[in-house]
DNA sequence: GCTCGCAATGTTATACAATCACACTGAGGG
DNA sequence: CCCTCAGTGTGATTGTATAACATTGCGAGC
């Protein structure tokens, strides 16, 4: 039913191993384990601050494995007794993305733990329109006909948001 | 080919001004009248009612020649004498959208008059994120790597969200 | 004509998303 | 020791979007 990490052949080191992650069982504790301490190992060696709000969030992002707006976010750090102020999760939220350990999901005004942490990476969304479900690819928009206009024009790209709706495997089963 | 408009936030009062447009001068009031009566006419040949509300709102975004947020439009339709409510504006909008005679810019959650209508396409957005300009291109990410993505998971892609974000050419130029 | 159904509109209220402004704290660095 | 500054706490506000329900207007069919 959590169809939360659709990995493939194009998303090489996943956090999570293991295809299709909903429908199989994985070690999960396992994988947010490891994904914090991968964080924290990156965020000591760059110099950045994992504070205890960025760790929660960032926690809870893993842990749920799929796309949260910012105010259950909130609503999560208000029961751990953190503060309970929208920029509370916002700043939070700001910094782990900033730094690549979370995306947005534009479509969704959503927040999503990253599956290739670390990886220098343009990363692409398949979201499923039933079930919410998201699954991060890799993109390489600026390679395609979008590149090309952009540099016809002189636009210079500097981010890109894919993301492409539409049914995940399971709600196409079902239907 | 591709960069139909670049149109600019600092413009208030849209004249296509090439200075700002840079790229594609044209005779707005004639494109203004010429999509609309473009929009009517398919409206008409496949059934669909373009009300005066929805009228209204697709006049507005071919005449502003930019991104708008709902609210700007709803205050817009307030002036003229329509509800003034949220929901009369995003009927028009959800209706203009799903019709695709307008696009929504989901990294701006604002709206734009679609520059190729009628064309069966998947469009892509460039986006200054300075002056906040928005140009429609082509795209067609399913092509790509993201296509090959969601075939090998079985992810049926229905729709995609394009939106490149650096700097348009005006912009680079003053840098 | 009547009324049933239906699409569109109007309106109230509310949920969710994001930012502003300002105060406070606490860990370095001079 | 004091100062700075990043991070945090808090209240208030603005912007975006939808739920729920009442109303209107119009065509299809009796």
């Amino acid at each position: 039913m959590i169809w939360n990490n659709m990995t493939s052949e194009a998303t090489p080191n996943p956090v999570c191993d293991d295809a299709l992650v909903g429908f199989h069982k994985h070690d999960h504790k396992n994988c947010v384990e490891t994904a914090l301490t991968t964080a924290e190992a990156r965020c000591k060696q760059e110099g950045l601050r994992l504070t205890p709000v960025r760790r929660k969030v960032l926690e809870m992002l893993l842990q749920e494995h799929r796309a949260l707006g910012a105010y259950a976010i909130l609503d999560a750090l208000r029961e751990e007794g953190f503060g309970s102020q929208p920029p509370v999760a916002y700043r939070a939220l700001d910094f782990l993305v900033k730094n690549g350990f979370v995306h947005k999901i534009e479509r969704l005004n959503a927040f999503v733990a990253c599956s290739h942490p670390g990886a220098d990476h343009s990363p692409a969304f398949m979201i499923c329109r039933k079930c919410d479900a998201v699954a991060e690819a890799q993109s390489a928009p600026a390679k395609g006909i979008l590149g090309a206009a952009a540099r016809a024009t002189g636009f210079e790209i500097e981010r890109t948001v894919v993301e492409a709706e539409g049914l995940c495997p399971s709600c196409t089963e079902k239907a």
